[in-house]
DNA sequence: CCGCTTGCCGAAACCGGTTTCGGGCCGCAA
DNA sequence: TTGCGGCCCGAAACCGGTTTCGGCAAGCGG
């Protein structure tokens, strides 16, 4: 069924056609109702490789996932992919998906240019400096990073609200009593680690309480590291009551060093984390943790590179959206000796 | 850069130079090493699109995920996919995803087909009585399952050897000297779940063993359904000694049910489960888990499908690739007394 | 009544490839 | 020398759409 069929069945010619699917100015009212009937009717789609080569349009995203990093557990792709197709399949769109090791991404994404296979990229995992976001601006190709970038001139952007999510955990644990409280972070190459940082800094400011220094480690982007980091902070002089971890996966390691020192978390340690994994909901006690909508983050960077696509300015295209919290077991309210009596 | 450039470098015309580049017999050999240097040292990349339109293919596989589904926890999606992109990639091809509610799955096959946005299907889960199998062999479209179907004829097919390792799983456990077995499955609908319970009956035959009808439970696909089903098992007159479940996220249900009855997962009660989640590393004690290798059956299925859509037959187009077992704590050996006398 | 817009559609070029067809040139046998 | 068959390549059709251009007919003002 081509749009020649539908002309003949019409008595049109097949550029009359295209111009009446396509709402030309040029169409009467009535060829275009009749047009677009007949293309119902006879189930006509439009063959989107025939529409590719003169539009220079496949309407495709590009997604290019980065294999070999280990640690980059993902129990969310799936949630994130239907976000994205959904939002894509909204407009008539598809979803064109790559995966390559860290390094060959380049290339990847070269290729997928190239034979045209995707108009616009969502770049996930973005860096702060990101080798990626160089080369697709130098090409002038269309994209938007999840996350955020050192240099954002250029860039569309989308990105969770970490920062004011550690914000308000900082208010959380004050409020229910903590005031020497720890961070550990994951890898500072990404852009989330800074900002949640700054945000715990910035909520701890805000209730007049600040981040000691020795209270802040870095790269736990796994159970054995954050295992390893709770171990340096609980033998400390004067350990934290409470800490703030930037990844779930991270956390998750802390129960064991917390129980290997005769302490349970929930009561004698508090705990709250970032992402929001299923696993932690099956911890003793479940881990408190905020939560990211990762469908609605992919609908969204749909949206917003179909828009760059289309040729909406960056300026315009650069959005945040809020993490919920999960106010589970392990940040329950501690009841806390004066700190300045306790253990050291 | 177009065919023509190329053709108009060389002096040639484009229908040579494309001839020259895909192999046509009629072109001399030294026209065809000339043709693919220039085209090399230009970076000349056939438009996807361009081809696409002339051959009806577009060198893509169709992937499409069905959601709705919140018991399909995919902790492999990512592995899965870069082995489907990989083995896309190898020959040219690439991957594209859609998302479906499970109901309306047929429809964006429907329209992937009519639109060319893939040449083929990889169906990932594949149920006995699966509808998207019946629509695409009725539309003559190519595929291949990933699990098998009630109906085989006109299928290609891929799967896990999940008989052969729940066989091995029955005379590992029998070789530790149980004798009383207990089998949890998962959902009925996916083939999976007959062919595991089948492997684990064939293998206790082997021993001389067999499944006792109330120690078969069914439908555990998380962990508060596998914790039940362990509790449901454990107040049996005379309860298992070692339970085989389907699924690993059963299995992790299971820690719960033995320790609220004061039995140690490993010591009082063997467990081996099947898929290697993570997670189940991460129990205590780890759980013991047949494990799938995900970029391998990725890159397998998407070598067949290429296959399939050059024309290859079904009937030559079915292999299977065996489970590897984690033997991990869960599944230690027991010391149990003679069955006869416990606990009845 | 004439000329000039305006609305609407047909005709044809075009996009970047692939594939078919035909013919020039060469070598070889008669 | 002529005829014939291969080897190569050019020319052009083709795939299924989109977009430009031109022209016919109706409407309108002068």
């Amino acid at each position: 069924m081509t749009i020649s069929d539908v002309a003949a069945e019409l008595g049109l010619t097949k550029g009359t056609v295209s111009r009446a699917l396509n709402d030309y100015p040029d169409i009467a009212e009535g060829t275009r109702l009749r047009t677009r009937r007949a293309a119902e009717r006879l189930g006509y789609r439009p063959l989107g490789s025939a529409q590719a080569i003169r539009t220079g349009r496949c309407r495709a995203i590009g997604l290019v996932l980065e294999t070999d990093e280990h640690d980059a557990h993902r129990p969310f792709l799936d949630l994130f992919l239907a976000g994205l197709s959904d939002g894509a399949a909204a407009q008539g769109w598809t979803l064109t998906v790559a995966t390559a090791p860290v390094g060959a991404a380049i290339e990847t994404y070269q290729m997928l240019i190239d034979e045209r296979k995707a108009d616009g990229f969502v770049l996930p995992r973005t860096r702060l400096n990101d080798p990626r976001v160089t080369m697709l601006r130098d090409k002038g190709a269309a994209f938007v990073l999840f996350g955020r970038h050192g240099d954002p001139d250029g860039c569309a952007w989308f990105d969770i609200d970490g920062a004011g999510a550690m914000r308000q955990a900082a208010h959380i644990l004050a409020a229910r009593g903590h005031a020497r409280i720890a961070y550990v972070g994951g890898s500072p190459d990404y852009s989330y680690n800074g900002e949640r940082e700054a945000g715990l800094r910035a909520g701890l400011a805000d209730k007049g309480l600040d981040l000691a220094p020795e209270l802040v480690l870095h790269g736990a982007k796994n159970r054995e590291s954050g295992e390893a980091a709770t171990a340096e902070l609980l033998s400390l002089d004067v350990p934290p009551t409470a800490i703030v971890f930037a990844l779930d996966r991270a956390a998750l390691g802390a129960y064991r060093a917390a129980a290997q020192r005769g302490l349970v978390v929930g009561r004698d340690l508090a705990i709250i984390a970032y992402d929001g994994d299923p696993d932690g909901a099956y911890a003793e006690p479940p881990l408190a943790s905020w939560s990211v909508d990762w469908g609605r983050a992919g609908t969204t960077l749909a949206d917003m590179l179909i828009k760059r696509v289309n040729g909406a300015e960056v300026e315009d295209l650069r959005a945040t959206m809020p993490a919920t919290f999960l106010d589970r077991g392990s940040a329950s309210v501690i009841p806390t000796p004066d700190p300045n009596t306790r253990g050291g």
